[in-house]
DNA sequence: ACACTACCATACGGAAGAGTATGGAAAAAA
DNA sequence: TTTTTTCCATACTCTTCCGTATGGTAGTGT
């Protein structure tokens, strides 16, 4: 990989990465439609100059920073698939992904509320069979026959982007709190059958 | 240049409530962000003009379109829980709302994405808790005790939402399918307990 | 030392949308 | 019929973006 250094690093001059990563910050926070060119330069602490001779235009750099984040997110997915073998334990750890990873978590939820951008839009089509797939299969292992796999793998995933709808509503029990486990409990104990 | 008919009605002049009513229409296809004055204007047939009579700004129109939406909700709801006595047809019935009531349900779709806006967001919560309410008491009315008709409720609803989002990207079966049909089953013969 | 390239600042043009000012026509009131 | 009120059109300003054009500076090779 690159010796990008990132936005720790004293750097005297900026890569293209750096303004991908800026911007996904800036997604995260306020969403797509926050990444303006003269206020994310603002906030890197540059000017248009600067933005317009890495990138072609605004769109380029949101389709670079997509693919830099579906890339990351497609690694974790494989990671947390070959880490983990119980198929039970696999499951419970998707829930819990909400809590660490939190950038790559808050640009997700973020982009579901774009999900009429033309460039958002088959990112997360992708980023949504990819998981089910890897849910399905989970559910596979515990032993739901082909089409019941397919059906709990979407229900699953259909309460967890349900949960995000509802957190950015402030009606989701907070992560880390005792309200948030007891949800997490029941649903749980609900989708994942015991052997 | 003739005087633009209403939906149904031949009228000579708007009203507050029909600017209302076409921005809903609006918000349903395109979000509540293209809900812009001098489009809308075009949209019915007139100009600026008009509009800025019936109304001080744009956040007004919001405003009272939202809360026309709000009260149309909340009678549909209140309906569905004074027609079915049987919790668990109530509960099922909340489901396939989905298909009928098209438009609300479009908007509501709509709004789900606008989340972060001002007005949106109060909104969205008060039908989020109102809608959950409904869906607890028909769990309690199952046999549910106290927290678990409450998590059961949110695990519910979360479901709903999350069906929403899929089918923005595309990745829900259209309704009035069969795919759809087998879904609903499973989703269900999950939530539901048999008595 | 020289030129050359990479990187950035500054200044401009243009589209889109919100809101204002004002005039005009039609309907209702007088 | 005359006068108001209601409703809408037209023509502005102001702001916020995207994108371009161009000039400046610091580093690098020769």
């Amino acid at each position: 990989m690159g010796q990008t250094a990132s936005n720790k690093k004293e750097r005297s001059t900026l890569s293209a990465g750096d303004w991908e990563q800026r911007a996904l910050e800036l997604i995260a926070e306020k969403g797509i439609r926050a990444v303006a060119v003269e206020s994310l330069a603002k906030r890197i602490g540059v000017t248009k100059g600067s933005f317009y001779w890495h990138f072609p235009n605004r769109d380029a750099l949101l389709e670079q920073s997509l693919l830099r984040w579906e890339k990351h997110d497609a690694t974790n997915l494989q990671l947390s698939l070959n880490a983990i073998s119980d198929p039970r334990e696999r499951l419970r750890s998707f829930f819990r992904r909400t809590s660490r990873e939190k950038l790559t978590h808050d640009v997700y939820s973020s982009l579901c509320s774009a999900a009429d951008h033309p460039k958002v839009e088959p990112l997360l089509e992708r980023v949504a069979i990819r998981r089910m797939k890897h849910i399905e299969a989970a559910f596979g292992e515990i032993g739901f026959n082909g089409d019941d796999a397919a059906h709990r793998a979407r229900l699953t995933y259909s309460a967890y982007l349900g949960f995000l709808q509802l957190q950015k509503q402030h009606q989701a029990p907070n992560l880390s709190s005792e309200e948030f486990e007891a949800y997490m409990t029941h649903v749980i104990a609900t989708l994942i059958p015991e052997q």
